[in-house]
RNA sequence: GGGCCCGUAGCUCAGCGGUUAGAGCAGGGGACUCAUAAUCCCUUGGUCGUGUGUUCGAAUCACACCGGGCCUACCA
C-alpha cells in the first residue's frame, strides 16, 4: 500500500488547553488535515500527528481561579477539543498532549542531548513575583506605568501608548493582575540554551535545506541570524504547571521548551500502538530511506519553529523537518474576529448552524500555500459554496441518476467527446496543487472540470431522451452513464477537502473511493444506487442565526488570563457581563488594580481649549497640540491621534488633559502633558473626551 | 527608522517577458426545464496603482513614487 515509498509526518501546531477552538485555528487544521487525506489518496503513508499544549502558567492560575486541578481543567478542554475537531472531520492518526509521560520522557532525552553538548548555562533572572498568589508573574500579569512614557496600566512587557519595550521589573508602581498585590522583584536562577554556537548551522538549514519559504529563510536571515543569537531561557522557578527538570530540582521546563518535543511524543505514542519504531521515523539511519516530515504552522510562531526548534533537533541527533508552511491568519468580513459583531467564531457555534463541510471548501478554495492572511467574507462564502458545490458539483448527480437507478451504468463507456480523459489528464496538475498546498488552485481545476460536466449534460439533454421512449433508452443510459462518471472523477479529487462528500458517492456508485488513480478509468456496468440530496443549501438565515448566537455566547463568557504559551494565536479575552454594549472593550483590557483616593487626586486632569493643531509629518501617530489652561498657560502636547481626528477641527475644542505629568522629550519636541482619549477593543478609533458646555478651560476634574 | 507583502473587470483572484489580458461570482440579454430557483449560451465591464527605465517586445524585469497591510524598532 506505499508503492512510492514516501512516509511522511505531518504535524499541525498544538492548540493551547486555555481555550475553545475557532475558526482561525481552522485554517491551519483544514488545511493540514486536506494535505494528510491527500498524501493517503495517493497511497502514500502519512500518520496526521497533533496534541494539546496543556503547560504554563496560564493553566495554572485558570485551574486556580476554577477551583480544580490543572489536570482536571486539561482533561475538560481536551474533550472540548476533540470533539470540535472531529466535528470538521479533523482526522488525527494520533492526539496527544505535552501533559503525557512520553513527553516527559522526551523531554529528558532531549534535555540530555543539549546538556552533554554543553549547550546549558544558568543565570539569575529578576522577576516580578506576587507574594499573595505565591507565584513568579508572567508578563501578562503584571501592569503598571510605561517606564518610558508613563503611561499608567500598561502590559508588564510593552506599552501600547509609546511602543516602548521593557522588562516588568521596569514597570512604575506595578500591580499583579492576580492579587493586586504590589510584585516583588525577586532573583531567581533560569536555565538557558546558548544556541549561539549552533549560529552556523541554523544559518545554513534556513537557506539551504528548501524546508523554508525565501520570504521566511530572508526575514530570519535579517532579523535573527545577522547578529549573535540570544540564548533561550527554557526553564521557570516553582510553582510551575509543567515537568520538573530531572537535574535542576525546582526548575520546570518553560512551556515552550516542552510543546514542540509533544511532536515527539505524539509520535512515539502512536508508534507504541501500531507497532511501529520512533527511530524510523526521527532518527533515520544515514544512507537509508529519510521520512518527510512537515510542520503547519501560523506565522506567529515562525521563530520558534524555524531556529529553536531546528536547534533542539539537531543537538539531540533527530531528523530535520523538510518542510515548515507557514500560513497566515485568518479575518472574517474583512477584520479581525470581533466579538461585538459575532465574528468571533468559535468551532461549536459555527457545528450549530453550518455545515463543516461548506467551511472546508471555503478555505481550500482561498488558500494558496502562501503566508497571507485569508479572509472569510460570509457573503462570498454563501455566494461561493451554494454556486460550486450544489449548483456545479452535486447538481451532476442530482440531474442524471434517477436514469440509471434502475439500470446501473452502460456497459461499456461511451463516447464522451473525450471529457473524461481531459479531467483525467488534470489530475496530475490538481496533484500538484495539493502537494504545493495550493489548494486554491486544484479546486479552479475541478471547478472547471464541473462545469465541462454541465455543459455536456445540457448539449445532450438527455431530458428529452428520457421522453422519447424505448428508442432512446440506451442513449439515455449512455449521456447519464458519462454524467455520472464525470461527477465521481470529480468527487475523487474533492476527496481530500470533503470526505463526508466522497464517502457518499461511493454509496450512490461504484463503492468507497480509496485512490487518486480512481479519477483516471471510468466506471462501466456497476448498479447506481438512489440519489438524495448529498449537500445542503447554505441560506443566510442560517449565517445570521450563527453570527446572533455568537455575539450571545461572546457575551457570557468568563474572562480568562492568557500567557505566551499557546502555539496557536489565542483567542482574545471574552467578555465578562451580558449587557446591551458589548464587553470586548472591557475584557480586552481589564479594570486595573484598586486605587485610593489619594492615588487619584495626584493625578491633575484640567480641561483645556485646543489652540493649534498640526501634524507631525515623520510621525505616525502623533498630532502636536497647543493647549491652553485658561489664562497663559498654555502647553504643547504630542498625542497619539493622527489619522483619527483632522488637525483643523480641532481647533477651539475643549478637552482634557493630565495637567501635572512630568514632561517628557520625544523625537518630535517636548510633550508637557497628555491628552485623554479613549480607545480599545470593539472600535479602532482614539475618542477625545469633551466636557459637557459650560465648562472652562483650567477647570479641575474633581 | 529597518524589513516584507500586496495593489489586474463591481467583488474574489489567475496570469509573472511574447499573439487582440483571463476565470468565477455579480450586472444585462436569451435558452432550457432533468436538477437543491440549479444548468447552458451570449454579453457589458479593465489607462493590469503612477511614473521612468531595460528590451525587438512588460501586467510580467529594474528603480522611484502613491495607496493598503504585516512584521520589527535593540523583544523573543
Amino acid at each position: 500500500m506505499n508503492p512510492s515509498g514516501r512516509r511522511i509526518l505531518v504535524t499541525s501546531a498544538l492548540p493551547y488547553a486555555n481555550g475553545h477552538i475557532h475558526l482561525g485555528h481552522l485554517v491551519e487544521y483544514i488545511q493540514t488535515d486536506v494535505f494528510v487525506r491527500f498524501q493517503k489518496l495517493r497511497g502514500h503513508r502519512a500518520i496526521y500527528l497533533c496534541a494539546d499544549d496543556t503547560h504554563g502558567t496560564a493553566i495554572m492560575i485558570r485551574a486556580r481561579q476554577e477551583g480544580r486541578s490543572e489536570r482536571e481543567l486539561v482533561a475538560a478542554m481536551r474533550e472540548a477539543h476533540l470533539a470540535d475537531f472531529g466535528g470538521f472531520q479533523i482526522a488525527f492518526d494520533h492526539y496527544g498532549s505535552t501533559d503525557s509521560d512520553a513527553n516527559r520522557r522526551l523531554c529528558g532525552e532531549v534535555w540530555k542531548a543539549l546538556r552533554s553538548k554543553g549547550l546549558v548555562t544558568s543565570r539569575d533572572v529578576k522577576q516580578l513575583f506576587d507574594p499573595v498568589a505565591g507565584v513568579f508573574l508572567a508578563d501578562r500579569f503584571v501592569r503598571g506605568g510605561c517606564p518610558k512614557c508613563h503611561a499608567a496600566d500598561q502590559y508588564g512587557d510593552s506599552c501600547e501608548a509609546c511602543g516602548a519595550a521593557y522588562t516588568p521589573a521596569d514597570l512604575v508602581d506595578p500591580k499583579s493582575t492576580l492579587s493586586g498585590a504590589v510584585p516583588e522583584v525577586r532573583s531567581a536562577e533560569h536555565l538557558f540554551v546558548t544556541i549561539e554556537s549552533m549560529h552556523e548551522f541554523l544559518a545554513r538549514w534556513t537557506r539551504e535545506s528548501d524546508a523554508l519559504d525565501p520570504r521566511i529563510a530572508n526575514y530570519l536571515a535579517g532579523h535573527f541570524l545577522g547578529e549573535p543569537l540570544r540564548d533561550w531561557d527554557v526553564s521557570r522557578p516553582a510553582p510551575y504547571f509543567g515537568f520538573e527538570i530531572p537535574d535542576a530540582t525546582g526548575h520546570y521546563w518553560y512551556v515552550w521548551f516542552d510543546a514542540p518535543i509533544g511532536y515527539l511524543a505524539a509520535t512515539s505514542e502512536w508508534c507504541e500502538a501500531h507497532g511501529e519504531s520512533f527511530d524510523a521515523w526521527w532518527r533515520p539511519a544515514a544512507g537509508g530511506p529519510r521520512p518527510e516530515i512537515h510542520h503547519f504552522i501560523g506565522k506567529d510562531i515562525t521563530y520558534f519553529h524555524t531556529l529553536f526548534w531546528p536547534a533542539m533537533l539537531e543537538a539531540a541527533g533527530l531528523a530535520l523537518p523538510t518542510k515548515v508552511r507557514v500560513h497566515g491568519f485568518l479575518t472574517v468580513n474583512g477584520a479581525k474576529m470581533s466579538k461585538s459583531r459575532g465574528t468571533f467564531l468559535l468551532a461549536r457555534t459555527w457545528l450549530d448552524h453550518l455545515d463543516p463541510s461548506m467551511l472546508r471548501y471555503y478555505y481550500a478554495a482561498k488558500l494558496s500555500g502562501g503566508i497571507d492572511d485569508i479572509d472569510l467574507d460570509l457573503d462570498e462564502f454563501l455566494q461561493k459554496v451554494n454556486a460550486d458545490l450544489v449548483g456545479k458539483v452535486v447538481n451532476l448527480a442530482s440531474r442524471t441518476a434517477r436514469w440509471l437507478e434502475a439500470t446501473g451504468l452502460s456497459a461499456g463507456y461511451p463516447d464522451d467527446g473525450g471529457l473524461f480523459a481531459r479531467a483525467a489528464a488534470d489530475g496530475d496538475a490538481i496533484a500538484e496543487a495539493f502537494e504545493d498546498c495550493d489548494f486554491a488552485r486544484a479546486m479552479r481545476l475541478v471547478m472547471a472540470a464541473a462545469d465541462r460536466a454541465n455543459a455536456y449534460v445540457d448539449s445532450e439533454q438527455p431530458w428529452k431522451l428520457a421522453k422519447a421512449g424505448p428508442d432512446a433508452a440506451a442513449r439515455l443510459q449512455d449521456v447519464a452513464s458519462v454524467a455520472m462518471n464525470l461527477f465521481r472523477q470529480i468527487a475523487v479529487y474533492l476527496t481530500p477537502v470533503l470526505p463526508t462528500l466522497a464517502e457518499q458517492v461511493g454509496q450512490l456508485v461504484g463503492g468507497p473511493i480509496r485512490s487518486w488513480d480512481e479519477s483516471k478509468r471510468p466506471l462501466a456496468g456497476v448498479p447506481v444506487g438512489r440519489f438524495t440530496p448529498l449537500l445542503k443549501r447554505v441560506e443566510k438565515t442560517q449565517i445570521d442565526a450563527m453570527l446572533a448566537a455568537s455575539r450571545e455566547e461572546a457575551g457570557k463568557q468568563q474572562h480568562t488570563p492568557q500567557e505566551g504559551g499557546p502555539m496557536t494565536t489565542p483567542p482574545t479575552p471574552p467578555s465578562p457581563q451580558p449587557s446591551a454594549d458589548s464587553g470586548e472593550a472591557l475584557s480586552a483590557e481589564p479594570l486595573a488594580t484598586q486605587c485610593t483616593i489619594d492615588d487619584f487626586t495626584k493625578i491633575d486632569l484640567r480641561v483645556a481649549r485646543i489652540l493649534a493643531a498640526e501634524e507631525v509629518p515623520e510621525a505616525k501617530k502623533l498630532l502636536k497640540l497647543t493647549v491652553s489652561l485658561g489664562g497663559d498657560a498654555t502647553r504643547t502636547v504630542f498625542a497619539g491621534i493622527k489619522g483619527f481626528h483632522d488637525p483643523a477641527a480641532l481647533v477651539g475644542r475643549l478637552v482634557v488633559v493630565v495637567a501635572n505629568l512630568a514632561p517628557r522629550q520625544m523625537k518630535f519636541g517636548l510633550s508637557e502633558g497628555m491628552v485623554v482619549a479613549a480607545s480599545g477593543a470593539g472600535a479602532s478609533g482614539v475618542y477625545l473626551l469633551s466636557p459637557d458646555s459650560g465648562a472652562l478651560p483650567g477647570m479641575r476634574l474633581h
